[in-house]
RNA sequence: GCCGAGGUGUCAGAGUGGCCUAUGUAUCCGGCUGCAGACCGGAUUACGGGAGUUCAAAUCUCCCCCUCGGCUCCA
């Protein structure tokens, strides 16, 4: 299947080619560990991994690599507040990151680079575009001179005569042109740094990209992706840095989310509107904060608001539902087989896959996920055959794999004959029929977290999902 | 001001010329059930406004209105 990618640089779906066969190179930029990660992070992590997991679905070979800007302006005020050291206070905010990505379901990049870890790789990098005449050094800071890249701006789609006329990009005498940008910036009394031909100082913001996407994966990327409010100046100039270096193209596909809003305005941390995924969890399910994430498409905006989490969740929860049924079928299920039904199995798989190979359309996959769940709903309730019930669990957990989606649920033995023993007695009731005594035992369990059913083929039980927090 | 993305039924959200006018959620009706729940079936409610192209427009063209994002740290 033909997999088609929207590539911001081009403005269009492109046809996926790599630049090995078989294999793709993925770069996304990381967060800046200096507070809890909100719902914004959230979702463009969350996002990046479905893409991943996509690409290995479909065979190839991926590496990914996240960074983490563990040197920074935010991460220096905030440690100087804290009275501790800037590196430990990025550290502590690292674990705190991969706390709320393990709940969420997110695998585990390849590789995290910190900036702090690459201060010789970044020296090397800025002395060697000195050297190339596209960089200069004023009063030890270093500026890559944006004049010297001709195709500056073919990223953000920006004319270069309309960004030096805005209003809004702040005045440096030191640059040459308001546009050039920091490679180094010379540190300021109390400040981390590093020495450096230039003298004591740090990297600017945008080179640890280049550097460290060009070191673990080579001069050219097959994707490299980000929030869509990254896309200028930060991916612009991490082209200008990466090609004027190699000489060869930085990336073959950009790829960029959409964001997070709340009633419409973009959720960041400035304008105070942001919801931790931390506080998110002491009330919902992870699974079900996933699951909203994935509900929109990734380029589009996606408006917060608890109403939509909770659809989300309801959502959810039909396709645990599914799979209690088919598990709970297998139990009375026939040797027969049904070819309408394994078309359906087939189709669910093919439409799924389908969407998902034109540009990432999460939205439309899940879509075909609730139409596979209702034909299997319907089929469970007929007189279905064992053989098609396994094929349909296994297509559907492998299809919300893909999502990042799992579905566990088993109890321990000895809770399960537990349940089972007072399942027993119920049914003495309702044979007797005391529905008094009968409906008690459904409310007592009920309190206690577990769901009675009484469905035609007997009793079934299961536990309603926990809105606890994992962390 | 410049650049970009959008406006779809109660809400969320796919769909970029016709085919079966997704899907979830909501509300209502029916089936199953002692009841409840889950599930199944059905119904309800759409394409920001105007004009045009076409046998045919949510989808293409033009004009207008509105929202959001980038141009400053940002996922």
């Amino acid at each position: 299947m033909v997999l088609k990618i929207y590539n911001t640089q081009a403005r269009r779906k492109e046809v996926f080619i790599p630049l090995e066969k078989g294999k793709v190179k993925i770069y996304v930029c990381g967060v800046t560990p200096y507070d809890l990660s909100h719902v914004g992070h959230a979702r463009s992590y969350v996002a990046f991994d479905v893409i991943r997991r996509v690409f290995e679905y479909l065979g190839y070979k991926v590496t990914y690599v996240q960074n983490f800007t563990d040197v920074d302006d935010k991460i220096i005020a905030r440690a100087k507040k804290e009275g501790i050291d800037p590196l430990a206070l990025s550290q502590r905010y690292i674990g705190e990151y991969f706390k709320d990505m393990d709940a969420l379901g997110v695998k585990r990049a390849d590789s995290y680079p910190c900036v702090s870890e690459k201060i010789p790789e970044i020296i090397h990098m800025v002395a060697a575009l000195i050297e190339k005449g596209v960089a200069y050094e004023v009063d030890g800071d270093v500026y890559l001179d944006v004049s010297k890249k001709k195709d500056y701006g073919k990223l953000s789609a920006q004319p270069i005569e309309e960004l030096k006329a805005g209003a809004r990009i702040r005045l440096d005498e030191k640059k040459r042109s308001p546009l050039d940008f920091a490679l180094w910036k010379k540190a300021k009394p109390d400040e981390i740094s590093w020495p450096s031909p230039w003298g004591e100082g740090r990297p600017g913001w945008h080179i640890e990209c280049s550097v460290m996407s060009m070191e673990l994966l080579g001069s050219t990327l097959d994707i490299h992706g980000g929030g869509q409010d990254l896309i200028f100046p930060h991916h612009e100039n991490e082209i200008a840095q990466s090609e004027s270096y190699s000489g060869r193209p930085f990336v073959r596909y950009w790829l960029h989310n959409g964001l997070v809003t709340v009633e419409g305005q973009k959720m960041s941390k400035s304008l105070g509107n942001f919801i931790t995924i931390r506080e998110l969890l002491t009330r919902h399910d992870p699974h079900a904060l996933r699951f909203f994430l994935l509900s929109a498409h990734y380029r589009h905006p996606l408006d917060f608001s608890e109403r939509a989490l909770e659809d989300a969740n309801k959502g959810l929860k039909r396709i645990q539902t599914t799979i209690f049924n088919i598990k709970n079928a297998m139990t009375y299920a026939s040797n027969k087989g049904d070819d309408s039904f394994r078309g359906k199995i087939n189709s669910a798989k093919k439409d799924f896959l389908q969407a998902l190979c034109d540009d990432f359309n999460i939205p439309g996959a899940i879509a075909t996920l609730f139409t596979f769940t209702r034909e299997i709903n319907a089929y469970v309730a007929e007189n279905p055959g064992k053989a098609d019930l396994e094929d349909a669990l296994e297509i559907l957990r492998e299809l919300t794999g893909v999502l990042g989606l799992s579905f566990k649920e088993e109890a321990p033995e000895l809770v399960k004959g537990l349940i089972e023993e007072i399942i027993q007695i119920r049914v003495g009731f309702r044979e007797k029929k005391d529905y008094e005594a009968s409906d008690n035992i459904r409310e007592r369990l009920l309190s206690l977290g577990i769901s009675i059913e009484d469905r035609r083929q007997g009793t079934v039980w299961r536990f309603i999902v926990s809105s606890e927090s994992q962390l």
